[in-house]
DNA sequence: CAATGATAGTTCTTGTTAGAACTAATTAGG
DNA sequence: CCTAATTAGTTCTAACAAGAACTATCATTG
């Protein structure tokens, strides 16, 4: 079982780092890359939608939207449903930003993917998705014991 | 390609949260946690060992390690062949937390892990492998270009 | 409609992170 | 040998992260 933990916990890494460098060098953080990329091709979401999408915590999301704020990338609006929550949207810069860097970095990382077979992927995914059903569970009977 | 990122992403967050989780409610934080199992049953490693086996850098390394070294479970010795670097090993506390904490942390990941047959766990480990090394070339490319 | 409880964001604290600049000690080359 | 280039660890900065406490707003229900 270690073995494979390791090789779980390496292989994330070796993506984080090609990921990570590359967003980088264009200008973004990783978490705020999360976010312009999930808030592309959208007319906004609360604070509490991007949160659930992207898994970052919402006190952590305040700073990041702050930055993106501060940059011009992003702007808040109130909602005009409901007197607590915020919005958030791209800004024109913010959606220029989003087509400069979107695609550019599935390109970077195409051949890595693509050098497994077709066949490779799909097993690999299969078995990724069991690995996390089982996790979830062992999540969730922490939570509740 | 993007549905396997999202699910090698997801599958990697679920075990960050379960195996983070449980590290936490025994009173570490994961990065001390990998400190203190590496540091278990050796007779004290560098700085720079260290460092490559859990992939830390060493600027964080310093913080992690003087946390740990305040709670009293690792402490820094010169190293007698080197004079610029500094052992780090685990106190006789250090010790009992790590006997205390690594096999009953296994414990609680080996259902989830085991809920997949022997020959998906193979396969997964294999692909995990192959994927690993394609991108580790994408990082190398980003390095010298 | 008023008290109660839940929800959305912000703020604060502690800890982690990468990377750059720095100090001290070692190694290599001339 | 003695300077030049490396190397080990520390320090610093900007950003992220989880979680708790706080504020303002909704939503319920008596």
């Amino acid at each position: 079982m270690v073995p494979l933990i390791r090789e779980l916990a390496r292989c994330y890494q070796a993506f984080e780092r090609a990921s990570d460098a590359n967003i980088r060098r264009m200008g973004l953080t990783p978490p705020q890359f999360d976010i312009v990329v999930t808030l592309g091709n959208t007319p906004g979401l609360s604070f509490k939608e991007l949160g659930s999408r992207t898994l970052i915590t919402k006190g952590t999301l305040t700073g990041v939207v702050d930055r993106l704020e501060a940059r011009g990338l992003v702007e808040r609006m109130a909602s005009p449903d409901d007197g607590r929550s915020t919005l958030v949207r791209l800004t024109s810069e913010g959606d220029r930003v989003f087509r400069e860097v979107f695609e550019p970095h599935l390109a970077f990382l195409a051949p890595a993917f693509e050098s497994l077979p077709e066949c490779g992927r799909k097993e690999l995914e299969k078995r990724l998705r069991q690995l996390r059903d089982a996790l979830e569970k062992r999540s969730d009977e922490l939570a509740r014991p």
